[in-house]
DNA sequence: ATCACTTCTGGGAGCGCTCCCACTCTACTC
DNA sequence: GAGTAGAGTGGGAGCGCTCCCAGAAGTGAT
């Protein structure tokens, strides 16, 4: 009782004295195991010691401290979100505030954090696996991670569970929640196919990313089963930029003037071919129609609106997160989980 | 040495064994206190000793608890980004991740984490103030609070130092950051002016929004500053939707057809004002300028592409964590502290 | 040589929890 | 009636750090 005032509460960071499980202990007329019991829900507790903490949480207004249980108990009630910060720039913009709206509905049921960790030099991504581990995160949520990334390799030696949005390649390791690319294209493509074009281009994405290459699967195998033959010459290379997209409209008019319908991997891609169109003279879509990838408010904005294929971005967030805790719980390795969800058509004017 | 093994390392949650201070002190040769001094940056430290900490820090790979230093310190190295669920759709999207943008680099150079919180229902609002104030977080950026709202209050109230992005009102007791709504509205319309347009309506946002209130205020300061007498008829009142927009335009034509410019305190809203433009056959920009405010996406990919006030988001996001950081240093209220941000009008085709 | 400083330093105490051991009670069983 | 389970409980120990208090060591003036 003597040297209590080392530190004042003010001193300490106001916040004046917040109750401590002790004192909802002494409150109740318990003891502390006790209340920590009824705090975590632990069955091992009498109905009438139970409402008896129950009361005195109440009354006093207690919350948890979130710091001290971490250390006690070794876990940090918390999950980070990993995002390259040029992505968040590049992605057609709903698509980074989608994921973090599904990922932070979906962990709002726990009561674990979400840390957000923008990720801008590489020099921050070295150190990132080493600070994660320290202890802040049960878990970590990685946003398109490139091939040849080794973060999620590093993630898993250390045990930290991980999940990737987005293969980065075929067969994936570690846990993934994606989107059906390869369906979407197709559906896409069987869509322009069922309006009668005929000479159906596509503006696909850099070939060492993978989603670039599901799309463009999607599309091959579109062609295929409506028995077509595939023209090469139909198909150019974007970089999902705008700009991209215009050259690669550009180039595919000059390769193949008669062309009649465009796939472009992306709405942005799919914008910049508009353009290009419109300054050919060619009318959209009665000459040429023209679908894009990702359903982003782009779509809605270009003239004549986009069809685009809708992926369920805030819905990709929460299956992050139900398959990260899945990791965490499994005290196994939890490999090869995954989730992919499927894809929309949005017919709008442009096809 | 005896009863060490009561929780394993790896029944504790993986992660082997991560050194600890102590481990630190004893591979240096040093006490803890040392260690601590060297690691927290004091001057109190001889280099030998220094030297020696910082060679077993290295070889150990030892990275600080960051849970045990909260507990211990009595702060949190965290800072809260808390944002109503609802605006993260409404406002046009790249608002959003500018600001985290910022945030999260402003906060790189401390060592601070970003915790993100969405609230989505009343209930989670009321919550928020106590589980913020369990002491894993030493301040909180709000963004997007509405009049009224007690959230700011109930904080500054606990001593947890919050800042608003944007003034709830003209006088705002919290720290805030807000960008010059005022005069980016007045050099828009200004630019308007100097183009020789006679009849410049406004479609503004509800009146009940400070941000409406302040974009329609320069509206009127530049008419005054041109000596130019103001038409209420020419003021429509739109909610910054699209479809707002698309009603207010109509309106708007209704009222004064012989309009021929439009001033509107959204990009969104003049994207609607754009398309009641077009399909009243009313050429823009050479029957009728658009401006639009804040200068998203959209805006370059309506058709004319859109004039309008750009804002710094992200720089209002570094500027929320430098004000938020002086309030915590302070320890003293830190009352009155804000920024405010200029704007800069990006002329396009539409105006 | 003595005293007064000033720098450095080690390590005890304690932050608020969780874990678990030991213990008390109340039931049942044989 | 003794013996054996449980169910429910209190509280010690410890998580890894920071804070601070003594004290050691070095410096200069007297």
């Amino acid at each position: 009782m003597a040297v209590r005032d080392r530190r004042t509460p003010v001193a300490r960071g106001g916040r004046g004295g917040r109750p401590t499980l002790e004192q909802v202990a002494a409150r109740a007329g318990v003891g502390r195991g006790t209340v920590s019991r009824v705090i975590n829900g632990s069955d091992q507790v009498s109905e009438q010691a139970r409402a008896a903490v129950e009361r005195a949480v109440a009354e006093l207004g207690y919350v948890p401290n979130r710091a001290a249980r971490a250390l006690a108990a070794g876990s940090a009630d918390a999950v980070a979100l990993v995002i390259p910060e040029p992505e968040t720039r590049l992605f057609s913009e709903p698509y980074f505030s989608d994921i973090v709206r599904g990922v932070s509905a979906e962990l709002a049921e726990t009561d674990k954090q979400l840390l957000l960790t923008l990720i801008r030099s590489p020099r921050e991504r070295e150190r990132l696996a080493a600070y994660l581990s320290a202890d802040r995160v049960d878990g970590v949520l990685l946003v398109s991670v490139h091939e040849g990334d080794p973060l999620p390799e590093m993630l898993a030696a250390m045990g930290l569970p991980a999940v990737l949005n987005g293969r980065r390649a075929a067969s994936e390791a570690v846990p993934y929640v994606d989107s059906d690319n390869t369906g979407g294209a197709q559906a896409a493509v069987e869509h322009l196919i069922g309006r009668e074009r005929g000479a159906i281009a596509t503006i696909t994405g850099p070939s060492d990313m993978y989603v670039a290459s599901c799309r463009l699967a999607g599309y091959r195998q579109a062609l295929k089963a409506a028995g077509r033959e595939e023209d090469p010459g139909l198909v150019a290379v974007g970089d999902f930029t705008e700009e991209g997209g215009r050259r690669a409209m550009e180039e595919l008019l000059e390769r193949r003037p008669a062309l009649d319908a465009v796939f472009a991997a992306s709405d942005v891609m799919a914008a910049g071919a508009l353009q290009v169109l419109r300054a050919a003279g060619r009318a959209v879509p009665d000459e040429v129609a023209v679908v894009g990838f990702e359903d982003s408010p782009v779509a809605r904005h270009t003239d004549p609106a986009l069809t685009s294929v809708r992926q369920p971005t805030e819905e990709m967030g929460r299956a992050m997160v139900r398959v990260l805790l899945e990791g965490i719980d499994a005290s196994d390795g939890a490999e090869g989980r995954h989730v992919v969800l499927p894809t929309e058509l949005v017919v709008r004017a442009s096809g």
